[in-house]
DNA sequence: ATAGGGTTAG
């Protein structure tokens, strides 16, 4: 066949080849490695496109690498569809590719390639991108130059941004919606609005997509108010908002519980009828959730024809976030029962609502299940899971959540830095908590806070004081946070001066005005001290009503100095503001008994009985190899119960002869006359101890987690255990570590 | 053939 007969025939199936059939591109590729005209650029471009829009990568680069001499054309066309299809680790490596065949990138091409260094923020090869379009004289051209500022946008380099916007010899509407909303984005509102209002100045219409640029950046930067202005203000200038700008305002209208703007959206996107946009549907349900309005989330849900992911997702999120825990964990388990193909969203979502109400072994099992789902955890989702590996101790879960992001190489990350930090602090570890604290490369204000949290949680004041001059000598500016942290770590210490210092310098130096939390704090560093009436006075000096951790943090210290006048005080507002908080009355009702007042004491049990209140029942855990184990107070179904008991016998026989008493007040007030007798009685930190010295080997430490205050009487009780038994024991009540040695506690004698 | 915008998890 002569060659044009043939080139005729190949044309002919290119032509016929449409988007959804491959076969006739397949045939075509046989028909040119048949004949000889493999290297007209016509029909290898028209080729390698067909294959790249079916995503067929493999024969595209098959393709592309059997050409004697691939042109620009070929490579172009690969390298945009890479682009358009995410694949931006491709892009690069073709891009490289070109060179090495002696081609230089046109102007047609560095737009995708950049885009892929934005896709992957890696600013370094971006920057190499630029200068070679500088030295030329290809990045003079606006498509360039409006990439590239997203690009240095996406990368945060705003600076650079702008220059590129500045040195732009003609700036049309992309390149300066690019830079507003990378403004936007970064919460620079000024900035943002500026440059904005500079491309009106310039004749330019803002159209849709800079209206949403704008809309989305402020909400993604947390500046709701003004990204709900720019959402009116479109309106105002009569454009009607489209799906995205809907969706980008919602959360914003959500986060500022604005209900009413969230009808009205509501009310405009049945009269568009968006009601069938995916990303609108989640973002009304996420909004009428975060406005507390979960009748309604669930009905927007109900309404839904075809349910999608994101949607079941923020229903999921939705239940939690207003409490509905069961219920949340109920729609989970429907989804998972109709097949629905849950996405680590889901996952995540359902791990953190576990975890952050208080049902961490359910956390731990979901965490658990996911892998088994064949469903990878991510960078959010190890976050989620750590605090419930922290609450109960459960460190060898931890430690594997640990090797699984340094496996997935997330660990530098902040947000899963500053959860190891807290985990291995909670779970007694403080200097693997300091090793992780170390090795992060970057460290935002949270991964500070979590190191002075878990050196507070030891007791460790003075490098609490470190880390927060460490942290401004770094540049971190130090938040609300921080100082509660700080505050409660010299509070752990008894460090009295220095903790009411720090509360004058807040606000004085540092221009943080003290929130409620930072007054609970200086009442119990105070109060801890003995000195109530001065606590008292700082609490009736607040600015605003003081709420129940205040009053909690008087009466707690009322408890351990005996001082009854003002943990009435402090109790009555107690009762008004939690009156079904059993705690409240059991503090009470201890300083009655430790001042023998048994008929006040009566009264108050007796209000408790009336209310149908009970003690909070106790519990601790301890994991031993490998497995956390649950003790709870009297729990008759533990195994070992017996041979717990018999060594609490032996040991009690012990502190018979050493002349040990048990506390003579609220203790044995709650026991039975049989228990007295063993003079332990059967509180859960007690028992967990025990139940560590039956199981594990001789002289290695025991880390034990309680869900409430210690015990006074185990806490003498734990001291002598620790001499007797030779065994360093960690104790973590609900905000500390009690640390015993040798029949000594790390914080002195009980508090 | 080329550039800019969206939901749900910390």
């Amino acid at each position: 066949m002569p060659v044009l007969r043939q080139a005729e025939k190949l044309s002919h199936i290119l032509n016929k080849t449409t988007a959804a059939s491959l076969s006739h591109a397949h045939q075509a590729h046989a028909h040119l490695l048949k004949t000889g005209i493999y290297n007209v650029p016509r029909y290898t471009t028209k080729l390698l496109s067909l294959y790249a829009n079916h995503q067929c990568f493999y024969d595209a680069e098959n393709l592309l690498n059997s050409l004697s001499r691939p042109d620009i054309f070929a490579f172009s066309t690969l390298i945009y569809s890479y682009t358009k299809f995410n694949e931006f680790k491709r892009t690069l490596r073709l891009f490289c590719e070109m060179f090495y065949n002696g081609l230089f990138p046109d102007a047609h091409i560095l737009p995708s390639v950049i885009k892929a260094c934005s896709g992957l923020s890696i600013l370094e090869i971006g920057k190499q991108v630029h200068g070679f379009g500088l030295t030329s004289g290809v990045a003079l051209d606006s498509f360039v130059e409006s990439s590239l500022i997203h690009f240095y946008v996406k990368c945060n380099e705003l600076v650079d941004a702008h220059k590129v916007y500045d040195n732009m010899v003609e700036r049309d509407m992309v390149s300066w919606s690019a830079l507003a909303a990378g403004y936007a984005r970064k919460g620079d509102v000024l900035s943002a609005k500026k440059v904005f209002e500079e491309g009106k100045k310039r004749g330019f219409e803002p159209n849709s997509v800079s209206w949403n640029g704008m809309i989305a950046g402020f909400n993604q930067s947390g500046c709701f108010v003004d990204a709900v202005f720019m959402f009116r203000e479109m309106h105002l200038r009569g454009f009607e908002s489209d799906g995205t700008s809907i969706s980008s305002v919602l959360p914003a209208i959500g986060d500022l519980r604005d209900l009413k703007m969230g009808i009205q959206v509501h009310g405009y996107v049945i009269k568009m009828g968006f009601g069938v946009d995916k990303c609108i549907v989640s973002a009304l349900i996420d909004m009428y959730s975060k406005c507390g309005c979960a009748p309604e989330m669930s009905q927007v849900f109900e309404e839904i024809d075809l349910v999608d992911l994101g949607a079941c997702n923020a229903l999921i999120s939705g239940l939690s976030r207003n409490g509905l825990i069961d219920e949340a964990l109920k729609v989970f388990k429907e989804f998972q029962g109709q097949r629905m193909e849950l996405n680590v969203v889901s996952w995540t979502s359902m791990i953190a609502c576990c975890s952050q109400h208080g049902k961490d072994i359910e956390a731990l099992e979901l965490f658990r299940s996911m892998q088994v789902a064949g469903v990878k955890p991510n960078s959010v989702t190890i976050p989620c899971v750590l605090p419930a590996c922290g609450n109960v101790a459960a460190l060898t879960h931890g430690k594997a959540a640990h090797c699984f992001s340094l496996r997935r190489e997330f660990s530098d990350d902040v947000y899963v830095g500053s959860a190891l930090i807290d985990m291995y602090a909670n779970c007694g570890r403080i200097q693997i908590a300091r090793r992780c604290f170390y090795r992060l490369p970057v460290r935002n204000v949270v991964c500070w806070n979590a190191m002075m949290g878990g050196y507070a949680m030891h007791g460790m004041a003075k490098e609490a004081i470190e880390i927060f001059y460490q942290m401004q000598q770094s540049g971190q500016k130090p938040d609300p946070v921080s100082f509660t942290s700080l505050l409660s770590a010299l509070s752990q210490s008894g460090l009295t001066e220095e903790g009411h210092h720090y509360f004058e310098s807040m606000s004085r130096d540092y221009g943080i005005e003290a929130r409620v939390e930072h007054y609970a704090c200086i009442v119990s560093l105070l109060g801890r001290s003995g000195k109530l009436e001065e606590a008292y006075s700082i609490i009736r000096k607040m600015p605003f009503e003081p709420d129940a951790c205040v009053w909690g943090a008087l009466l707690s210290s009322c408890r351990v100095h005996h001082n009854m006048s003002l943990g009435e005080v402090a109790a009555k507002k107690l009762f008004e503001l939690e009156p079904h908080n059993p705690g409240n009355y059991i503090l009470l009702s201890n300083i009655y008994a430790s001042k023998a007042k048994w008929n006040e004491m009566d009264k108050i049990r007796n209000i408790m009985r009336g209310m149908g209140l009970r003690k909070n029942p106790g519990c601790s855990w301890i994991e031993i190899k490998n497995k956390v184990h649950m003790l709870l107070a009297g729990d008759k179904s533990l195994p070992q119960m017996a041979q717990i008991m018999n060594k609490l016998n032996e040991l009690s026989m012990e502190m018979k002869k050493s002349g040990y008493l048990p506390h003579t007040d609220f203790v044995l007030q709650d026991v039975e006359e049989q228990e007295k007798e063993h003079i332990l009685c059967g509180h859960s930190e007690k028992l967990a101890v025990v139940f560590g010295i039956l199981n594990t080997n001789e002289g290695s430490p025991l880390r034990v987690i309680k869900n409430l205050r210690i015990c006074g009487d185990c806490h003498a009780v734990i001291k002598f255990i620790s001499r007797f038994e030779k065994r360093e024991i960690y104790v973590r009540d609900t905000n500390r570590f009690h640390h015993f040695k040798d029949g000594e506690c790390s914080c002195g004698d009980y508090w």
